[in-house]
Formats: structure tokens, sequence, C-alpha cells
DNA sequence: GCGTTTTTGACAATCAATTTCATTGTCGGC
DNA sequence: GCCGACAATGAAATTGATTGTCAAAAACGC
């Protein structure tokens, strides 16, 4: 669609996951996701499914999570910077940003002379619903 | 609800590995330390290198880090909160504080009616010798 | 010492993720 | 429209870190 790495085939497989990844809310497993393309009648592999996610998220055009003791998760997310409030409970997610903390990141790593830099950050809690029951 | 310190047991396992925390630097998966422990002459288990790491961790005496594609990580560090400054070449780390970035994940959190608020955020860079080479 | 309870550790099991490799599908050129 | 090179697929096998099992051993209180 839009990024073309030039040897990159257009199968039905790609197309599949891909539109799969946005009509679905929120983060979900590859494993997650093969089994709704099965349901949704299509038939792809496992494999496909994680080599598909994988170069999405190299392409930048997904994001990944990874929540503590749990699977890699995945999400089409807006494009841009950005971070994630998740339930702990319902896993539930909120796009943040923080301009403040994307610079405070470089400023702390230029200082210490890193270069190239980047950042993973995630904050996790309890929703207002999750925090009732 | 917390783990109950009372019971635990001074067996020379868990000393082992707590002093050889003690005396290494930097981040560490636990087959490293296990296979320390051994060049060491220590004889304890890789699952009970495991199990004692986790309770250290749970404990808050020593922080764990998820390298994206890699196991984890332990390592003994000073006390309070704080995050790190990670070369994506060689592994050295930097311990790096930011009182603004802990208020701004709180405030976020609060904001959309998220409770008991925890976060993780880890800065990753090529450190100025990885740079030169 | 003695009995109780925790801890240990060799091995098996788990499970997400990756690799393998023969087959299939794409796509540019004709 | 057809061909052929080559990327892509996918089922099964593999990997590899982590966890579970459970009998035996160690620590602690008395």
């Amino acid at each position: 669609m839009t990024s073309d790495a030039g040897t990159l085939r257009n199968t039905h497989q790609r197309r599949a996951v891909s539109s799969l990844l946005g009509s679905v809310e929120g983060f979900h497993s590859a494993q997650e996701l093969h089994s709704m393309l099965r349901d949704r009648g299509e038939r792809v592999g496992l494999t496909t499914v994680y080599r598909t996610l994988q170069s999405l998220a190299d392409a930048g055009e997904i994001d990944v999570m990874r929540p503590p003791g749990g699977e890699h998760l995945y999400r089409r997310c807006s494009q841009g910077h950005h971070h994630h409030l998740v339930c702990r409970s319902c896993g539930s997610t909120v796009e943040v940003e923080g301009p403040a903390v994307e610079n405070w990141a470089d400023r702390v790593a230029e200082k210490h002379g890193f270069t190239d830099v980047s950042h993973t950050l995630e904050i996790f809690g309890t929703c207002q619903g999750c925090c009732r029951s």
C-alpha cells in the first residue's frame, strides 16, 4: 500500500493481515490474529503471520508491545511516535504523547555520549472499569 | 498478599546468587549467572537460579530488563526507582533518573482514570566507544 | 537428635517464536 | 497471454528460555 521496499510482493496473505489490523481494536498477539484470520475464512499460516507482523513492525506501520510475562502484542497505531497506557486487567489501551519525555530521553542519552537513540515506554495501571469490579 | 519474608530460609544457594550479583558489573542473564556460579565452584541448579532471581526481583533488590528479542537480564542496582540507558552494541548501561518523567506518567494515567500505576522505560543507543569502531 | 516445613535440582514440559525446505504465487519481460 | 526467476508461503520440526514436577535434602525450632 504505502511502504514499498522494492522486493516486497503483494500477496493476499499480506493484505489479509494488514486489513485485519485495520479493523480490530487494541493489541493482539500473533496467535490471536492468526485465529481471527481463520475465523474470517482466510487461510494464512502462522509462520506468515509472524513474518508479516515483523516486516510491518520494521516498516513502522504497527506497534509492538512486550508486556511483562506475556507474548508480543501488535497493533496498528496512529502514525507518529507515541506511547501506551495499558490496563493490567482488561488490556485496554490509550495512546499518549509526551513530547517532554522524548526530549528528556534524547537529552539524557546525548549527555552520556550516546547516539542513534530510541526508547521504549509503557505505562501500566488499572482502568476505571476494572477498578470498580 | 505480599510475599511473606518471614518464612525465607537462609541457604547457601541463595547467598551464592546474591553474593554473585554483588560482585559483577552490568546486566546478566539467568543462564550466564548460572555458569558463573559453576565457574566459582558453587553448585546451584539452574532452576534455583531462576527462582532466586525472581524472588529477589519481587523483593525489589534487583532490576530486570527485557531487551527486545533477548532473554531477561538481571542486575543489582542502586536502590530507588530509576531507568537505564543501554548501549545496543556492547550492552553497557547507565542508570538515569527522571523525576519529571515519573510525575508525567502518573499524571497522564490519573487523567485517564487509571490507578495503581507503574511504568517501564528504557533508552537504547550506541555509546561513544562503540560509535567510533 | 527429631519432626516439620521449606528448598533444592535433575528432568520433563511448555510455549512463543524461528528455521527449514519443498511447493506455490507474483510480477516483469516477452 | 505465457514464461521463468525468485520471493513468499506454510506445515512441521526446531529452538531456547522459562516453568512445573516431585522425590530427596537441607534448614529451622524444639
